[in-house]
DNA sequence: CTGAAAGCGCTTACAG
DNA sequence: CTGAAAGCGCTTACAG
């Protein structure tokens, strides 16, 4: 059995209120009990039970993260930011994968409702208004990444500043057909990078032609894969007249269709949207978003909630930054 | 606060050892007394909280895994296997990132005392001998992923095996001045991966020339990265004669190695290591693990493992499968 | 089928 | 600086 508080009190004949001292130098121990508790639970190979620490205390120095699918790089960035900084503020992280054959609601909730975790971030997850405010009941510190509602404080990016951004770059470049290869329509980043285009074709006073707004048939993981964009830009290459440049949802996207573009012998004019690792190796122009802070901002965020449960909820947007690389020039070179 | 069973225990007029009952369907209740619980529980919104559950079972349905770093295709595959398989079996997955600045030793040391978890997956650390069976004092379930101990149940890939089919793969087709991209020297996958090779071309009666096994400069992530393909492949190509044929050490530094020839506008057949998402697409010829099996069989033996700590040490090894694209073909298709 | 009670391993006022 | 004691929220023989 493993080694208790009452075993290493009892071999250095004090109580177990001291033993628990020395582990938590919280009140003053004597250096002389300090020194003898120490060496005891060093050679017995005692460490203090997580579980009944967190019972006693009531606090589980446990977070956990809930994200739709792990294996998908602005998720596994993101994480990365968010791991990294519960470490360094001795916290443990724990995560849970939605399962795409349940409810993504319920499966939400059993996991709010264990209570297991002081707090929670939850990644990407789309729910409706009253969805949120449902969960709000298990009153448990929440914040939301790249995702929204009034009802908890979230951290994301401006999608629609930085679909704007990255449109107005085209149109400031002499481009007035430009197509844009989009996702899911119930996936809000896609959405709101569609709105985005849209306001900055108009406010050029461009028309919005919706044979330019294209995706791809394959709709795993909502449309962000390397296959959906090479199969959307191979619509838009059979388009005629042909668009003179793309923006593109997303990186992962991206990649696909400079591929199609390739696979064709035509080149076009691309920019993608998130800079993942990849990218900056081919040349990718982009909207950058800041996964590793955003991640890091999260935990910031959700660690203040957890300390004060009253304070205002606030909601942290980040402006994406536009990287140029060379697919967005006129003769990209494409990978 | 939140609600207990002595709150629900109170309104439905029953003990909290009758409410404990109805949560864990274990032993009968009657009928009635079920109902009533169920229903009170429901209006409060009321769930076991996973701490005190542990604590009294002794058991914390939780099991983590550690790895080096999160962000890299082969160990979100691999997590994806094992949160998958998890979840179905109704247990908790934490992680830990190893942090670089730190002995990874420690760490690991210090997760393992912590005893937070029924078992540990350790995926991908190298220790000596010696650190592992050190590690086997804390008497806690532990299988390992893609490394190997004496001391511990294990999961694997043969990759010298699979090394040695790749490379024969191009000796059966006439090559003979076969390449190799390799990674760090402390990798033990890279180190098998170089054995299987050489033992592929003494087998044919071929030399080895050392020269032929090149890695890039940059050595983050041990090598495993676009750039250091890329690196390597320049190397490669300023050789005089060239190769004839290129074994990459992995996908990920075998897509840099493809840009590099498209950037020096030649093309060598090529073949790479892990089967990773991205691979199929580009097209990219492998030797395929199959990195969500290796998840979950890893889960497999952990719970076994947990049931009977007494049980035979076993290690699994599959072998890994030669996946012809178009890459390792004379005239090949890059990206 | 059900309750009283002990126990899981720790923390933390409280009193000294 | 230190101990006795209550408490964290649950489980589980034991007895009925």
């Amino acid at each position: 059995m493993s080694v208790t508080i009452y075993d290493i009190a009892r071999e250095a004949g004090v109580s177990i209120a001291t033993v628990s001292r020395v582990f938590n130098n919280s009140s003053s121990v004597s250096d002389k009990a300090k020194g003898k508790v120490l060496e005891i639970a060093d050679r017995l190979g005692y460490h203090p039970q997580a579980m009944a620490q967190g019972l006693a205390r009531k606090k589980s120095k446990l977070i956990s993260a809930i994200v739709p699918v792990i294996s998908n790089y602005f998720f596994m960035e993101v994480l990365e930011g968010i791991q990294n900084r519960l470490t360094e503020l001795d916290y443990d992280l724990n995560f849970y994968n939605i399962k795409s054959t349940e409810s993504i609601y319920n499966q939400v909730e059993y996991t709010l409702k264990r209570g297991m975790a002081e707090g929670y971030l939850i990644i990407s997850v789309h729910f409706s208004e009253k969805e949120w405010s449902n969960l709000k009941k298990y009153d448990v510190p929440i914040v939301l990444i790249d995702e929204y509602s009034s009802d908890f404080d979230s951290v994301s990016v401006d999608s629609i500043e930085g679909a704007y951004n990255a449109t107005q770059y085209f149109i400031q470049n002499g481009y007035n057909k430009i197509s844009m290869i989009s996702a899911v329509p119930n996936s809000k980043p896609s959405r709101d990078r569609i709105l985005g285009y849209r306001r900055a074709l108009e406010d050029a006073g461009q028309i919005v032609e919706e044979s330019l707004i294209v995706t791809g048939n394959c709709l795993d993981r909502d449309g962000f894969t390397e296959r959906n964009g090479y199969e959307a830009m191979q619509k838009i290459l059979a388009l005629d007249p042909m668009p003179d440049s793309i923006f593109c949802n997303s990186d992962i996207q991206a990649i696909g269709a400079l591929k199609a573009m390739q696979d064709a012998g035509v080149q076009l004019p691309i920019l993608g949207f998130d800079d993942i690792e990849f990218s900056e190796f081919f040349g990718l122009s982009t909207m950058r978003q800041p996964m590793r802070e955003m991640g890091n901002m999260a935990v910031e965020k959700l660690l203040e909630r957890i300390n004060n449960r009253e304070k205002g909820i606030t909601h942290t947007v980040f402006s994406p930054e536009l990287i140029i690389r060379t697919t967005s020039e006129p003769v990209n070179v494409v990978v």
